[in-house]
DNA sequence: CCATGAAGTCAATGGGCGTTGACATGCGCC
DNA sequence: GGCGCATGTCAACGCCCATTGACTTCATGG
């Protein structure tokens, strides 16, 4: 028989550092996908291309492993770019496609979404939330009452992220035109720090 | 020693209609609580006072039980006494508050929040989804793209149903005030079909 | 009063998963 | 070159949970 059968696969070089970033990088994209209670660590080592047993070694155990792809997740590239005459468009725009496309943008917010709405993690995310997600958003929108306003932005933003989850493909025709307009409307109300014509 | 000791833990009337209504109570309470994965059936039977056998012999299987309370939980009570001039603020105050208040109304919510952000369950919303609740509000909206308009108005709700959710507190003062204000504004812009001004 | 079946109980099985510790192996330092 | 630590591999263990089937008990109709 040839030694085909008997190669190993691909013995991996030996690189602490890069076994460490790719287990969390696999981390990442499964509990982002799955959420901490469906991930399953096999999985993220395989993805990884590790065996598991490394996941103990270098981050002790899966919960810990969550709370620092977590942490990693939300590394503050967050909305630096945005442009105030765009972003609301541009965010329409992009609910109304699939889930499956935009993935490195949607990535950390699914992220989030799904921490936030697991029992298990939420507890985790209390701290991590202001300092990631909203503190940013405030900052970004300025002007007065910046708190309730980041709120409202915020809620808005995971509401339609939710949406477009369940939806599971993207808009089409009319409706989409329609959607992009409304929603395009209600991101570009809540910029502004004007009290808004109730 | 007394026959105390002895006793069964209340041998359980015989009552077939009453031991599935019971299970099925308990079993909407754990899965609007823990979501699907992390709800566990011995818990539900528990709750229920009965033994596990039982879920299977009324239902079948943990997934059978789940689509049953998804549905039993939407029972559609839903928008029907919802006045135009007035809801945009009533919901707005609503969620300004605490998810401890409301907690009937929440329930409900709360399910489908968990449903749909867990892989394992959201593909058996989509349908449900459309029926009990897009639907409703797509004709209680009416007038032109209804169905775009609903989209944004459900997912607008839901979102503001997470953020209170992960908040889990009441907002208060001016934040609160200035919370309600944008809030209704989204809504009451939502509810006419005039096409926003972008 | 007994036979029959439905309602309820119990213990066991099997699979999945996180975790663990023992073992192999490549790399750098003396 | 050879020792020793760091890195990587492997094969379990133990727990939890859904599921299952056999057994017990109650109620009903003849």
């Amino acid at each position: 028989m040839t030694d085909a059968l008997l190669a190993r696969p691909a013995p991996r070089k030996r690189n602490a550092e890069a076994t460490r970033a790719a287990i969390l990088e696999a981390a990442k994209s499964q509990f982002a996908l799955l959420g901490y209670d469906c991930a399953v660590l096999r999985d993220i080592a395989r993805e990884a291309g590790v065996d598991v047993a490394l996941v103990k070694r270098y981050f002790g155990g899966k919960e810990a492993l969550f709370v620092e792809a977590l942490r990693a997740s939300f590394v503050g590239d967050g909305m630096r770019g945005w442009d105030r005459a765009t972003i609301a468009q541009e965010l329409a725009t992009t609910l109304a496609g699939s889930p499956h496309e935009d993935e490195a943008r949607t990535h950390r917010f699914q992220f989030l979404l799904r921490a936030a709405t697991s029992p298990t993690t939420a507890p985790l995310l209390n701290v991590l939330v202001h300092d990631r997600f909203m503190d940013p958003i405030r900052q970004w929108l300025g002007g007065e009452d910046a708190d309730a306003r980041a709120r409202v932005f915020a809620a808005t933003y995971i509401g339609f992220l939710v949406e477009r989850l369940v939806r599971g493909e993207a808009l089409h025709g009319r409706e989409r035109q329609v959607f992009i307009e409304r929603v395009t409307a209600v991101f570009a109300g809540l910029m502004t720090d004007e009290a808004a014509g109730a």
